[in-house]
RNA sequence: GCCCUCGUAGCACAACGGAUAGUGUACCGGCCUCCGAAGCCGAUGAUGCCAGUUCGAUUCUGGCCGAGGGCACCA
């Protein structure tokens, strides 16, 4: 990408430089895009950066960068100096259509970052309790994996997805006992539902099928705990297949006490060190134990000999490093972040480092009805379930919503609101901008349109049809399939056309912003902006005109939106209709 | 009581410590004999309060006010 050449170029000539004003190497300096208004295409902050070191105005320093600078950029057209001392760099043109040409060659790899596929990384997301349906809250912590697993992988690296079932301990329990009651009442029997029990109406009907597929003698507590957490993680896997989601793996708390791994790794702390006996239980002792730190002490088994939520999590965790993963991510409701400290002492105590694990916390929805908060319990059975926001508002809809907002922001989800006012989501404002394209190419492949005039023409260099295939297999079929032409991307020079070619190569370089702040919402953001530089040029030019040549070019241009536009949608598991 | 996150326009959200704080909606005024008006152009409108650090603070630090969430031998 022509932002990493940028950075190759200004450390090569400015390394030397550096070292001759006594440094010892260049402070890492940002390369961004200036706001509005900047006639400059790149800013860079490093003449700010280092007034304070070098002991000189941001202006002179800027200055005398621009002096040292000038000969050697290539890439780079034009160096100016703004504001406080800012180096603005421009791109000649030719530098954003070779850019295009890469994007229009092959977008499924663009922004595909080199020697990320060595690195393995495992992101577990959702891991909701399978005693119920999936509500809407985990619709955000569902939406926010999902996407930044698949913004990973296109960046390259090698992720797998999880999905960690606790079906071991006090809630599955208490979920068996639940349909047992609801058993003893469909045959009359007068029975005290459990206190904490689950008196969701589904229940109900899980009763019935457990009664119509198991013999009143086969239905002790754990068979209806089995058959219970079966069926309700088909469900949960069901609601996750609408919502756009796949796992890739199922991990069973369960199989992971079977295994007797939870006792490997307890016995692997104590003789470590950090485990301990009192009152009866055994507790975890935190590494370098100070007094602020004994909050991470808790307790692994309990008095009644079974183990904690804690103690398996930290086989669970454990676990994933010896799988082979270079990196752990989990995403968890805000409601846990008390819980990070414990789980990554923990693991240091373990001897892994904690600093390859990245927690991401989300903060919870708030639900609302009409502004009154809706009360979300699964055990009371007053929940909405994503199932039912989905059959509302769309998948689409529901994903861009969640997507488009990092996952620091606590947000307010009202019903009515998101029934009443679909349109309101800018997600239409993308997918119209996409259907918009495709009626283009279909409006291209028709008699007496500017693009099919030029079928005879020799075929040399690269054709709309061959890139497009490439990129796009999808394509290539009816709508630019009759399109066949060379293709002149140096005629691309308008304002316009320059302005999206920009927004175009900026796209790898959102998509590593996206990863290192562990969110996928850069990328709603940035199609926003994409698109509204689409509209813009459509409004300014047409594309299918009485130059033929221009028309192909232009054909290309748009093309390449059109496919970066599909691909960052399909990041936040949203939808390209090619109509609307 | 202690801890975490968040306070940006009527509403919902953006902005690695940078330049004129962006976008969508809502409201107001324009634009379809022409590739999709689910669009475009224009106008109005915002960093909770008080200090501090800095050449420069929406961003960092402290305090206050407000919202949400944690502080289990639950998961």
């Amino acid at each position: 990408m022509i932002l990493d050449e940028l950075r190759r170029q200004l450390d090569a000539a400015l390394g030397p430089w550096a070292k001759a004003q006594g440094l010892p190497e260049l402070p890492s300096y940002a390369l961004e895009e200036p706001p509005a208004g900047i006639e400059a295409d790149v800013a860079c902050n490093l003449a700010l950066l280092l007034a304070k070191p070098l002991r000189k105005s941001p202006r002179a320093l800027a200055e005398e960068l621009r002096k040292t600078l000038e000969k050697s950029l290539p890439v780079v057209e034009r160096i100016s100096i703004a504001g406080a001392g800012f180096l603005n760099f421009n791109w000649p043109l030719k530098t954003l259509q070779a850019e295009l040409k890469t994007i229009l060659t092959d977008t499924l790899q663009y922004g595909r970052r080199p020697g990320t596929a060595k690195q393995k990384i495992l992101i577990e997301f959702v891991s909701a309790n399978p005693t119920g349906p999936l509500h809407v809250g985990h619709g955000r912590g569902a939406a926010l994996g999902d996407s930044l697993a698949l913004i990973l992988s296109h960046l390259g690296y090698s992720v797998t997805r999880e999905y960690y079932i606790n079906d071991a301990g006090n809630q599955v329990q208490m979920l068996g006992e639940s349909l047992l009651a609801r058993c003893a009442e469909l045959e009359g029997k007068t029975v005290s539902f459990p206190e904490n029990g689950y008196h969701g109406d589904y229940v109900k009907g899980l009763a019935q099928e457990f009664m119509a597929e198991v013999p009143a003698p086969a239905r002790t507590l754990d068979k209806a705990i089995t058959y219970a957490v079966a069926k309700m993680t088909k469900n949960i896997e069901r609601d996750l297949q609408a919502f756009g989601v796949r796992l890739d793996s199922w991990f069973s708390e369960a199989g992971l006490v079977r295994q007797g791994l939870v006792e490997k790794y307890i016995e692997r702390l104590r003789q470590k060190g950090f485990v301990e006996e009192a009152e009866g239980a055994v507790w975890f002792v935190s590494p370098g134990e100070k007094e602020e730190e004994k909050d991470k002490n808790r307790v692994l088994k309990k008095r009644d000999g079974k183990w904690t939520y804690f103690a398996t999590d930290i086989a669970y965790h454990a676990d994933k490093f010896e799988r082979g993963y270079d990196r752990l991510i989990d995403v968890w409701g805000a409601d846990h972040h008390g819980y990070v400290p414990r789980v990554k002492g923990s693991m240091q105590a373990l001897g892994y480092d904690p600093n390859r694990l990245h927690v991401i916390l989300n903060q919870l929805v708030a639900l609302t009805r009409n502004g009154v908060p809706a009360v979300m319990s699964k055990r009371s059975g007053e929940f909405v379930t994503l199932r039912d926001v989905l059959d509302e508002v769309g998948k689409d809809a529901c994903r861009f919503f969640f997507a488009m907002r990092g996952p620091n922001t606590a947000l307010d989800f009202d019903l009515e609101l998101a029934k009443k006012h679909t349109v309101d989501n800018p997600v239409y404002y993308l997918q119209y901008a996409h259907a918009r394209i495709c009626s283009i190419f279909r409006q291209a492949a028709l008699p007496n349109s500017g693009a099919t005039k030029t079928a005879e023409q020799p075929n040399s260099g690269s054709t709309i049809q061959q890139i497009s295939r490439k990129a796009d297999p999808m394509l290539g079929r009816s709508d630019v399939g009759q399109i066949r032409s060379t293709v002149d991307l140096t005629l691309l020079k308008e304002k316009e056309e320059r302005d999206l070619m920009k927004r175009l190569a900026l796209f790898p370089q959102m998509l590593l912003v996206c990863s290192q702040e562990g969110s996928p919402h850069p990328v709603a953001n940035y199609l926003l902006a994409l698109c509204r530089q689409f509209h813009h040029f459509y409004d300014h030019h047409r594309v299918l005109g009485d130059d033929k040549t221009l028309t192909q070019a232009r054909l290309g241009l748009i093309n390449a939106v059109r496919q970066i536009l599909k691909l960052g949608l399909s990041l936040l598991g949203v939808s390209a209709p090619e109509s609307m």
